[in-house]
RNA sequence: GGGUCUGUGGUCUAGGGGUUUAUGACGUCGCCCUUACAAGGCGAAGAUCGAGGGUUCAAUUCCCUCCGGACCCA
């Protein structure tokens, strides 16, 4: 056998490992090959990837998702496009907090602020550095050089431009409204961070006296919450209570400030079957009190302070904290005769996604983002949004129906890009920055450059260095945003709005927003919320939501359930000759799994091939091993056996002496190019690599390979120029799926790398120009020529005769008569 | 309680009114060290497409009910 250029017998993951080092470390050449050239005069595609958040380790299910962002990428360059596939880190945020908080013991308000920043800082920088080498390991093809940091400073200079720019257009506004908020953490939330936990409660069945003497009972679980009564409900066809409506009812517990009575009404949403059938409506008990009072028109009370304890209207109870309160208030009513009937009882309630703290309904004076106007216009821009997979966009369209109050943006955090505003004159004026410059006026002066307006009425007041010294009391916010303020820029950040707009002009809408599903509701509403309000336009001409990892037993990958598993041991699983283990935790078993080598390749062919985008996927790295190692063993091997033989005329020219067997290859296999291709072109990565594998593994390599050996080993050269050609060109369809796999292949046999095309190859096959039925002939012979094989393999086998012996007696059907000769030799028929 | 999605050989998965005797892979079983590949190759077995109704000439595919799973919301 001659020396195949390959000289490895397999594909390892050292192997593996050593071009993937070599990939990364000429930083030139991988600039010449990924990075972007907004220049370049080819068609820009923006990538909007999802910035990872920094935690520790790196989840599995998101870097599959990252991996697969990449395929797109790498797919579209390869079609000709010129994309910017950025790679940004989101580091905003209560998580970085939480997690000093718990390193070093103390709470973040027991801090200076600098402080407490710096270490936030270092800690999320050594996360950062973790994820940068994952990024690489798994083969992203990011532009590295134009990483950003959602808290640097030209990243939150951005958000900082945006909501003042939305506040002098009215779209951003003050008000005192009920907020869901953490006594815990300190900080209001929004919506979509409220969960939902289960826990024992007591329902307390209290003794009211109405202003006729008659008492009534009313069940509550938040008897605190009586100083905050603003009116007390039954229903408007209960007959039990006709007499009473109308009446005023006195509270049961002592207030302080207020009327110690209220009246009784009429409500529909009274439910009568619970409890008594009397509802008292708290500001705010939940939700539908706060509904309750905003319909009534009523005066809510503040019952709560932004310690979680007690204010002043409690009354006796004042400066308690909530739980104290009502142990407190219990006692009070048993001792008062006031106690009706208490009982434990299972209750769902509100807690905060981050703290899981229970959560409170407060009003505060806080910053919100107008919304409940703008969802007939985003609805609209959403049906020019194309969705991968179209059912996707349901999940969107579901959230946006339940959207009822504005988004409120202000949080009493400090890890967050700082709301920038200062308040002058009693805090009748406020002080803006100019757009491009990043403050933090809770210890800063304004900018040189800043403008004052009415906090009122907007209006324009003159520039801040002017008017300087007419100003006083200058207060700068203490507020932060939401970081979901500062993520639902990310599209516009990596397109270039206000940073490069003569970019911004060519990328905007982005070409594509990919992500998991779990996010819809606020990445994506948030995001696509910001282009309707700033721009009146869809954020993004694609949507590709993909689902989510599951673990054995269908359940999602999660760190509280300890199913998940790390992305690095799979990465890393095989190098150095090391295997894995995993540990699973189930619902009530735990199953131990085993691999010997996965890699980056491997683990990419995996995600693209197993399932269809938008599905929940199921991560088992011994499947993972088992179902797609091979393909890339047997891949490799096809490679090696071409790799033995000459190329002796260009594989840019398709020779005109093709043998029959040769132009039924090149039929399939210009097929598989057309296939391929408008698959990458709709981004449907599934049916690119399964018609990619299926060729690569089986037609070319069993039937093609198996017919024209003996014309190769004879120094056949066109046999060997088809070989090498399609050797050569399915590297370069299949490079964005297994990016460092093609590199080595491409680069070894024919000295240049597959990630560097830049176009579809096109296969100019003489006799299918002049014949244009040629190639669907050719091909529509494929199933005969398969039956025929393994006709002749199975007759070989019941005959007890090893393949390469001669058989007798084998008839080959009329409509292969012109593969007869090229038959005959293959299977040695005599 | 409501919404959305989902249920296909042992496992994962494709397809989506007739082209279907349902795709592919893993696993299983049998044969083969045939000069690319035993970390292989070839072949075989294995599914009344969750259950029940309906629409239709025709349903795995559409509709309804039920059962199971996931996600989200109250």
């Amino acid at each position: 056998m001659p020396t195949p250029k390959l000289p490895e017998k397999r594909w390892s993951i050292d192997l593996e490992k050593q071009i993937q080092e070599d990939h990364y470390a000429d930083a030139e050449l991988y600039s010449r090959r990924y990075s972007f050239k907004p220049n370049s005069g080819k068609e820009i595609f923006v990538i909007d990837t999802p910035p990872p958040y920094p935690s520790g380790t790196w989840h599995i299910g998101a870097v599959a998702q990252y991996s697969m962002i990449d395929v797109i990428a790498r797919s579209q360059r390869l079609l000709g496009k010129e994309v910017y596939f950025p790679w940004g880190v989101d580091r905003n945020g209560i998580n970085i907090e939480f997690t000093v908080e718990k390193n070093t013991k103390r709470k973040m308000k027991t801090y200076d602020r600098e402080e407490f920043l710096q270490l936030c800082e270092q800690t999320i920088e050594e996360f950062t550095n973790a994820m940068r080498t994952t990024a690489r390991r798994v083969g992203l093809s990011c532009d590295f050089d134009r990483e950003y940091l959602t808290d640097s400073p030209n990243y939150r200079s951005v958000t900082q431009s945006i909501f003042v720019d939305l506040f002098k257009q009215g779209k951003i506004v003050e008000d005192l409204r009920p907020n869901i908020y953490d006594p815990v953490e300190g900080t209001t939330i929004a919506d979509a961070e409220v969960e939902r936990t289960t826990r024992m409660t007591k329902l307390v069945d209290v003794r009211w006296t109405c202003e006729d003497g008659t008492d009534v009972i009313i069940s509550t679980t938040r008897p605190e919450l009586i100083c905050a009564c603003g009116v007390v409900m039954v229903h408007p066809e209960d007959t039990r209570y006709e007499h009473l409506i109308g009446k005023r009812i006195s509270l049961p517990i002592p207030v302080e400030h207020r009327d110690s009575s209220v009246v009784i009404q009429t409500h529909p949403s009274v439910k009568s079957e619970f409890g008594s059938g009397v509802l008292m409506v708290c500001s705010f008990g939940d939700q539908n009190d706060v509904a309750v009072f905003r319909e009534l028109g009523l005066q809510p009370f503040q019952a709560i302070n932004l310690d979680g304890k007690m204010t002043d209207i409690a009354g006796p109870f004042a400066d308690m904290s909530v739980l104290d309160a009502r142990k407190e208030v219990i006692s009070w009513l048993e001792a008062n005769n006031r106690l009706h009937n208490i009982e434990d009882r299972e209750q769902e309630i509100p807690i905060s996604e981050r703290g899981k703290n229970p959560v409170e309904i407060i009003l505060l004076k806080e910053w919100y983002v107008k919304q409940t106007d703008m969802q007939d216009v985003m609805k609209n821009h959403i049906e020019e949004i194309e969705f991968h997979p179209p059912r996707n966009r349901q999940f969107l369209l579901d959230w946006m129906e339940n959207i009822t109050i504005d988004w409120p943006i202000s949080r009493r955090r400090w890890y967050h890009t700082e709301i920038p505003v200062w308040y002058a004159d009693n805090g009748q004026k406020i002080i803006l920055p100019p757009s491009g410059t990043y403050v933090q006026p809770w210890k800063e002066e304004p900018p040189v450059g800043s403008e004052v307006i009415d906090r009122e009425t907007r209006e324009f007041l003159g520039t801040y260095d002017e008017m300087k010294s007419l100003l006083t009391d200058i207060v700068g916010e203490e507020k932060v945003f939401d970081t979901w303020m500062d993520s639902s820029n990310s599209n516009l950040f990596t397109s270039g709005y206000l940073n490069e707009p003569d970019v911004f002009e060519k990328a905007f809408p982005t070409a594509l927003r990919p992500q998991g599903k779990e996010i819809v509701r606020t990445w994506l509403y948030y995001t696509l919320l910001k282009s309707s309000l700033l721009l009146d336009q869809p954020g993004f001409k694609h949507v590709w939501i993909d689902g989510l990892g599951m673990d054995p037993w269908g359940r999602k990958m999660s760190k509280s359930l300890g199913n998940g598993i790390d992305a690095d041991s799979v990465l890393e699983c095989g190098a150095g000759g090391r295997t894995a283990t995993w540990k699973i935790k189930g619902p009530d078993s735990q199953v131990t799994l085993n691999a010997n080598k996965i890699g980056s390749e491997c683990f990419r062919l995996w995600k693209a091939c197993d399932a269809q985008v938008g599905d929940d996927f199921q991560i088992n790295p011994e499947d993972i091993e088992k179902k797609y190692y091979g393909v890339l063993t047997k891949l490799f091997n096809v490679s090696r056996f071409a790799s033995q033989f000459e190329i002796s005329t260009s594989l840019d020219e398709v020779p005109e002496q093709l043998e029959i067997e040769d132009e039924w290859i090149l039929s399939e296999f210009q097929h598989v190019l057309t296939k391929v291709s408008k698959a990458w072109n709709e981004l449907d990565i599934y049916t690119a690599t399964q018609t990619l594998k299926g060729f690569g593994t089986g037609i070319l390599p069993s039937h093609y390979l198996e017919m024209v050996k003996s014309r190769l080993y004879d120094d056949d050269a066109i046999a060997a120029w088809t070989i090498h050609r399609i050797v050569r060109d399915f590297m370069t369809l299949f490079s964005p799926i297994c990016p460092f796999f093609a590199h080595h292949i491409s680069l070894v046999l024919y000295g240049q790398s597959a990630v560097e095309c830049d176009s579809i190859p096109q296969l100019q096959v003489k006799s299918f120009i002049e014949d244009p039925t040629r190639a669907a002939k050719l091909r529509a012979l494929s199933n005969q020529i398969q039956e025929f094989n393994g006709m002749v393999w199975n007759a070989k086998k019941e005959s007890g005769l090893s393949l390469n012996q001669p058989i007798q007696s084998i008839f080959i059907p009329n409509e292969l008569a012109a593969f007869t000769s090229t038959l005959v030799r293959m299977h040695n028929l005599e």
